[in-house]
DNA sequence: AATGAATGAGGGTTCATTCAT
DNA sequence: TATGAATGAACCCTCATTCAT
């Protein structure tokens, strides 16, 4: 007896069981058919929701680039942390992957419609402005802005991601060494080796 | 009607409209049907070609990988330009839209296949390369490498293509002239100040 | 009974809606869904006031029959008219497309239900009745009765509809001519044959 | 002409059953799933024959206007038999009742779609012609045509299809004989009068 | 070597209808 | 009394792939 009952969270479920559908397989492998299964969801009931795959699919991302974890936020959180270090974890941190590739299906999505562009952007801006007041005093003489900073993170962090070798600590380090100048002046005096 | 004995060119051909359809419309653009069309080649011979439709993208991005215009490449060609100069150029330029969402798709496929995830380090190898022999002796006492420049470049375009106010010509310079020091002629081994 | 608040003009509605809708988009483009937004109602409600999408139907094309305009109750309704005259003009007329489709539709629900069987007798009777006493007087001996005025009108109309040229004015009224006696209201008193 | 590899009986077979089931259960009742389990064709075969579902119904109503029996071609096709006879005795027959059915249901079709009304045309072209030759000589000067004689005889079969009461044979003959003057031979087709 | 014909599987979506509120 | 929420069934259609030739 499968009893209708009114459930709010569905919609939610569904949302989530779409991301990590795409995560784990790819748009393609998020069907109306294959999210129903994994949300436990009648398949009747999707359309009901999302009136179409495409408003589930735009659903989901907007809920990934609105609620998804995002590294920099927490990494440049705490203020007794040099932003500089944390840029150079974050790029060196093996995890995250699912929204690694989230980030990527988001951007092939971004080059064809304008509204998956403006969460692109949205996610963008919103990595500058967590970037932003960490460092925007101690690079501003050198012309790097906070968003040179997000794009370095994330081009270094996808390539770490397929070629280790190529950027150990030492590299990642160095590189955010020359875009960032010492911040000691700022708060603590640990100068950073 | 004439029979085709052989025509190498066919295979070329599918290959070219695979590529083509998928920057245009995706992945899910390029189906057996969209191909043979756009290539003028009957469906049924599409499997004779490529047996499978994994292996006609594996191929088409094989070829990608392969064969596709790498603005490294140029850029980094010329010895009388100066390569920074030349980074900043390929940040700012906004031509190769094409080839920058084939390699959107492409990360897309190398996060869950490792054939595919190979044609993305054979990329990265291969922009490293173009960028080693006229960076290396400048850099290599900072400990950013060539590889470094090619992920910060990436991310630089990619960021820049959605959000090109926030990437002026005078911040990607800014950049790139903080990760390689003062380029002239290397005579000297004079760190710069 | 207790005192129900049945809401007539909603249902009116609906049912107004749904002929429109099928006139326009034909039978199949009446849904639950298309009637609820024209007609401004609920979908929820929709099984409120017609518990089945046949009953929903059934009741459209009742109201059709019984109260939707027919060019002979109009045409026939003046005496001072000559009946022959009225139903060249009905034949020639471009007006009541929206009621010929209807029709149209009628009659292929009544090829297969009889209760709709009945709604097309009641429109085929009741234009006879419309017909019959203003010529009954006239046709009484040649054999030819109301009821195939009204059969021979619709039939010249529907192919006049697709076939104009077919049917011009001289060729229409040579039709009733042939098969209506000059009428006896006035001089002449010289009867055919 | 000859033994064919590609086999038209297939298609041929989809179209009778979709015919078929149009005739019994109406438009809606024949779809891709009805007609290919009627037709002993498999579901995934019959978009290769006919790509929509538009098509199919086109290609059966094309089928059907081009070939079905249509009962003046028979009546008219035999000199020896008075052309007024068989128009009453078309009239008069019970048989045929599917392509009455279908008839009805290209008629609602052509008043939304140019192609089937060209389709209707055909068919009323068509039975004009089957009557033309054994009734112009005799007609040409009252002014009813060969056309109005073939609306006559559907209005009138339509309408006796529902009410036969109203349409006996006394009447139907009655109203042939006042549009066709008596035709036999002998008589030169004087005056009404 | 090459391809027209064919099809099982599954895709997105619509819809009449049910039911809890 | 109404209706928003929900759904099983079916719909049209696409597609990768097979196969006979």
């Amino acid at each position: 007896m499968t009893t209708r009952r009114y459930d709010p969270e569905r919609a939610d479920r569904i949302i989530e069981a779409t991301l990590d559908l795409i995560a784990e397989h790819g748009l393609a492998g998020a069907t109306y058919r294959t999210v129903a299964d994994a949300a436990g969801v009648p398949l009747g009931s999707m359309t009901y929701h999302f009136p179409s795959r495409g408003d589930l699919l735009f659903a989901a991302f907007s809920r990934f680039a609105d609620v998804a974890f995002t590294p920099l936020d927490d990494a440049m959180a705490d203020p007794d942390e040099d932003p500089r270090e944390q840029l150079v974890r974050i790029v060196l941190t093996d995890e995250g992957l699912r929204d690694r590739i989230l980030l990527a299906e988001l951007y092939v999505l971004s080059f064809r419609e304008e509204r998956y562009a403006e969460l692109s952007r949205d996610w963008m801006r919103r990595a500058r402005d967590a970037i932003s007041p960490r460092v925007s005093s101690v690079i501003s003489a050198s012309g790097v802005s906070p968003a040179v900073l997000d794009a370095v993170q994330e081009g270094l962090g996808l390539h770490r991601y397929f070629l280790p070798e190529e950027y150990p600590e030492s590299v990642v380090r160095a590189t955010f060494d020359a875009l960032i100048p010492a911040a000691e002046t700022h708060n603590d005096g640990g100068a950073p080796a």
